[in-house]
DNA sequence: ATTCTTTATCGTAATATTGCAATATTAATA
DNA sequence: TATTAATATTGCAATATTACGATAAAGAAT
């Protein structure tokens, strides 16, 4: 024990947990908004805005290039990362659909 | 070491990655579909509606709590549980406002 | 009062995550 | 080709999560 039981839930279910579970991190909240806030996909610098090691910060990143959240192409020495616009749609719409579902059938009993 | 370093993150960044790490499990996805799914707040019924044993349930049910996701009040021997919509609308517009901003500086160069 | 039902907690095992030092890799540059 | 710079991987310790059997707690029903 001790493993998530993936197999017993839906595909949706688990990609919207895959996608949720990446962001389930400060630090990598932190380099979507950076990846946000600098205009076009940055090429290193994603270590020294962090105050993590530089091991961490790679292993984070792997994890949210994992989830499919960003994408990273080779560009010289340097890599290149940006958003992955595909799966910030999955999950925004995911939420959205809760929020509007919520207000149809707000019943107020709680 | 193997402790998130919160303290190192804005307040911001460490509420969005709380709110995502509770739905970073597909059985709490389950639960919060369940919920909407539902009209009204469901008493009970939840642990028969998932493939887990009752303790998980139960733990599953406290962490989304804990992150604010839901809240539950007691009915009689039951208790009842719903979507704290607050909770709902700070991450809906987390990921909305990501969404808004890519599409803003659309530069594609990945 | 006893039993039933529902939910929570405890204890524990299995597994995953977090963080970093050390090291490897890879490409640019001198 | 050595050196530098940027990123990844390895290995490991500390901590957290996941899951569940056993048990507790508390109100409902008999």
């Amino acid at each position: 024990m001790g493993a998530t039981k993936t197999e017993y839930f839906t595909d949706k279910q688990n990609e919207i947990a895959l996608l949720a579970k990446a962001l389930g991190h400060p630090a990598r909240v932190a380099i979507i908004e950076y990846l946000i806030k600098v205009d076009s996909c940055i090429c290193g610098d994603i270590v020294n805005e962090l105050p993590l090691a530089q091991p961490t910060v790679s292993q984070h990143l792997k994890e949210l290039k994992n989830a499919g959240f960003i994408k990273g192409t080779i560009e010289g020495n340097a890599i290149c990362y940006c958003i992955d616009e595909g799966a910030v749609e999955k999950i925004k719409s995911f939420f959205a659909k809760i929020s509007s579902e919520l207000e149809k059938k707000r019943t107020d009993c709680c």
